[in-house]
DNA sequence: AGCGTCACCCGGACGC
DNA sequence: TGCGTCCGGGTGACGC
């Protein structure tokens, strides 16, 4: 029934040597440009103030909350007041409640035109009033869309929001003492820290040059005020680059080329020289220069 | 309670 | 061609 138009992916998946086989989440510089294409518009009008006529769901177990039939009910003739982003989360404030999505893997949200030829993974497809569609494509079906009077049901559990003024090293500090953790699992638990995934905690650990096997209590105050740069350099160099691009959806973003440590395993660190490590660390591909982020002292 | 580990969800790419 | 394996984020089960 859906014919596939999406024309094949460029060739991106060896960039650095290692091959991408995978596809990977976006993480918050992603998401984040996500959110400010959909509220200013591109190609587009912006999204704030688009009505919804309907929706069609061809995968209902995307929808997390409520469920799907009133999910359908109460999605109708809403209307898009803001976009945000919240962690790894879109928040679309609704004229009626709050809509959430998480992307997850492979997920991707598009606003296209009327007419737009169907791309093989669209999976959900809000039609708006005047007749442009936002579609949440999803080749992993891992992604998330919660419907909810109150967001905070969802949003609630997450950490603080690492590019946050009120987020300061002395706030890192005492949630990294409080806790007696391995740093990468640490960093990628969205309790802890909002945004953060694999790559950018790879990145944001290398600009810290620490260890990702460090341990959260056994930081100093120079170590944690490193590592608080880190994440915010990280995240910041993503941004200014739109994100990466090395899921199933270009998304026009070009930081896969600026990556310091994610994916070059075997490639030379570009401060020393040393041989790029690649370890597993909590069932998760570990990217680290054993030279610059040395000391594990456990 | 806190922490680590593992299976699960899913499907494309790869090795054999 | 086809099967088994791998990968990823988040969740939940389980054990220490």
């Amino acid at each position: 029934m859906l014919v596939d138009l999406t024309p094949p992916l460029p060739s991106i998946y060896s960039l650095h040597g290692e091959l991408y086989n995978h596809p990977h989440m976006p993480e918050l510089p992603e998401v984040e440009t996500i959110a400010q294409t959909l509220r200013r518009g591109n190609d587009s009008p912006p999204l704030p103030g688009q009505r919804i006529k309907r929706v069609t769901i061809r995968w209902p177990r995307h929808i997390a909350m409520p469920s799907v039939t009133t999910f359908r009910r109460r999605i109708r003739d809403r209307l898009f007041s803001e976009v945000n982003r919240r962690g790894k989360y879109l928040v679309f404030a609704l004229d009626r409640g709050t809509m959430l999505i998480h992307l997850r893997m492979s997920g991707d949200l598009v606003l296209v035109p009327p007419d737009t030829p169907a791309g093989r993974y669209d999976r959900t497809v809000f039609y708006l009033e005047d007749d442009h569609e936002l579609r949440f494509s999803d080749a992993r079906k891992f992604g998330k869309i919660f419907l909810l009077d109150d967001p905070d049901i969802v949003l609630g559990k997450l950490g603080p929001e690492p590019l946050d003024a009120s987020f300061t090293p002395l706030i890192l500090a005492s949630r990294l003492l409080k806790r007696r953790r391995i740093l990468k699992p640490l960093l990628m638990d969205q309790t802890f820290i909002a945004g953060l995934g694999n790559i950018y905690t790879d990145e944001a650990l290398y600009h810290a040059r620490l260890h990702p096997l460090r341990r959260s209590d056994s930081l100093d105050m120079n170590e944690i005020t490193a590592l608080w740069q880190g994440i915010r350099d990280a995240l910041t160099l993503g941004l200014r680059h739109s994100g990466a691009s090395i899921d199933w959806v270009y998304r026009g973003g070009d930081f896969q080329h600026h990556f310091r440590v994610y994916g070059r395993s075997g490639e030379p660190c570009l401060k020393c020289g040393t041989s790029i490590e690649r370890i597993i660390v909590g069932q998760r591909g570990t990217h680290f220069c054993p030279t610059c982020q040395g000391e594990v002292n456990v």
